[in-house]
DNA sequence: ACATTGACGGAAA
DNA sequence: ATTTCCGCCAATG
């Protein structure tokens, strides 16, 4: 259970409704913080696994496009952003910082 | 067993 | 300023 793909899983699970985070912020948060795809690619693997136990829909790339969109569907990946309160316009997050979670700044403060 | 890819990100040219 | 390449680790072909 400490694989790097567990503590993605963990770290996606405590994203507080209405907040996103990218990909990079949790490698950082890991130690790992050039391991942006891997955190992407453990998410992948989570789709195929369980991707209504993981948020990963507020997982998005450091500029706030929804880059694992096409991932999600029923709804897409926007329209559960959106139903958090999440502005969200042509694939991308409106005002991403203000929504931005950063792991290490309320886990490990 | 080896090579390539992959929901990214930052550094270098 | 923009564009390109490299790096990270694991999984899949």
């Amino acid at each position: 259970m400490s694989d790097f793909f567990n503590d993605v899983y963990e770290v996606v699970k405590l994203i507080p409704k209405g907040r996103v985070t990218s990909y990079g912020a949790i490698g950082v948060y890991l130690g790992a913080k050039r391991s942006a795809r891997m955190v992407g690619f453990a998410l992948n693997s989570l789709n195929h696994n369980a991707e209504g136990q993981v948020p990963a829909h507020r997982v998005v790339n450091r500029l706030g496009q929804l880059s694992g969109a096409p991932a999600f569907s029923n709804p897409s990946m926007a329209e559960r952003l959106m139903a958090e309160g999440i502005v969200v316009e042509d694939g991308q997050i409106v005002d991403f910082a203000k929504y931005f979670w950063n792991p290490m700044d309320e886990l490990s403060l």
